[in-house]
DNA sequence: ACAGGAATATGATATTTATCAGGTTTTACG
DNA sequence: CGTAAAACCTGATAAATATCATATTCCTGT
């Protein structure tokens, strides 16, 4: 491995940027690159995990499963994010499963060395307990989005999400290309819903699609649509 | 204010456990005690806070107001927790009302305390980082169980959370007695369809009630709904 | 290039849930 | 104690959403 976390641009985004320079050797010595790809999953819900993974390019789902086999996305992570860092603090085995949604490389970094940071270093772990705090807000947030808004606004929202996130290519498609069935994982909905939902909005000239390709049309549309008009 | 926090054993149950001696003796010179009457609020979303509640007695409903004019109860805070952390960690004002749902009594700790103690002890920043991890595993499940189960199963599982949580006294009935209106606040349907699953419930033996008091009468059954069959 | 499978799409229908409209019971309080 | 307001309840209906069935299109591997 010869990229080192020291020099690493993706840091700043996340709490590494809080560690000594001492701590942040020791971290990038015992830190393994991973590629992985579309489709493949980083770690599977109720394994335990022996560090977090830093996400240095792609982006990953975490879901759960439940019992009626579906599984809901709760969040995607990507570039600078810190995953598996819920499991690590808490001492627990993790509660989502992540999968690649595009072509990913991570870093794994052994829990050793973020662990003992955490119980030495308060600015670290004053960092990573606000990223935490910002991640529950946002959980909050999808919360009472789930309960009290219904599947079109909430298809709306999606699509604004991924676009503030993720970003539009040159000819204003969503760069983040999900298959629809993920779209209906992340939304809360039937596969059918989304698509049908999909269908409506690009015959109101909300949307346009290529292929899979999703692309916003009238942003304000859809932002009048999640306030209820 | 006669009691000290050095004699308070509610702490045994949050992260000013971790706080040293010197430290808890600060706090514990700064802070003030308030009575709250069932139905008063503690803040409003949108607030700044200056510091955080720590619960002595009663129980808080935590919730957010959407555009609708409903608001979803995210979660309830009962003895032993401190509400208004994730706001004050984050220095953001709070996502969240707290509303008192019965007579309570709680600690209001100046932010300053804390925020020092934060920056200095990274014990006692980890044991709220580790409280805020629990907290955001219980939101992802929350989101789950919004996204994948029906009405009748959240509220099968709203009454199991209460008993589990706030416990049921001498009769059967569940200690924490919410209004029909906050039971739907909590599992996120509307008042009417609340009120007849509750007859519905009875009707087929899984409870009984007793004015507003709910008591469970056949939990096994209740949890197989929950789980689909 | 093409066969087969997966993903996308759409219609018909069933189910779930919300809404509206009116009741009854309980509670608060002068 | 009595009255008004709030909370609770029930029925009828409408709206939202899921499910089932079946095309169609797109992609992948040989």
């Amino acid at each position: 491995m010869e990229s080192r976390c020291e020099n690493c641009i993706i840091r700043q985004f996340n709490s590494l940027r809080a560690m000594s320079k001492e701590e942040l050797k020791r971290v990038s010595d015992s830190k393994t690159t991973r590629v992985i790809k579309k489709g493949e999953p980083i770690f599977k819900e109720g394994e335990k995990l022996d560090g977090v993974f830093c996400v240095r390019e792609g982006v990953s789902k975490l879901s759960k499963l439940s019992a009626n086999g579906k599984d809901q996305i709760v969040k995607l992570a990507s570039k600078g994010e810190v995953i598996g860092q819920r499991s690590v603090v808490a001492e627990e085995s993790v509660n989502l499963s992540a999968v690649a949604v595009s072509d990913m490389e991570v870093c794994f970094i052994p829990k050793e060395g973020i662990v003992s940071t955490l119980h030495t270093n308060p600015n670290f772990t004053l960092e990573v307990l606000r990223h935490m705090a910002h991640d529950l807000k946002e959980a909050d947030d999808v919360i009472v989005n789930m309960s009290q808004k219904n599947v079109k606004q909430r298809m709306a929202e999606a699509f604004l999400y991924l676009k503030n996130n993720f970003g539009e290519d040159e000819e204003g498609f969503l760069r983040l290309v999900l298959s629809r069935e993920d779209i209906s994982n992340v939304v809360g909905t039937a596969i059918e819903s989304c698509i049908r939902i999909i269908s409506e909005f690009k015959k109101k000239g909300y949307l346009k699609t290529s292929g899979k390709k999703i692309g916003i049309a009238d942003e304000k549309a859809l932002n009048n649509l999640i306030e209820g008009f």
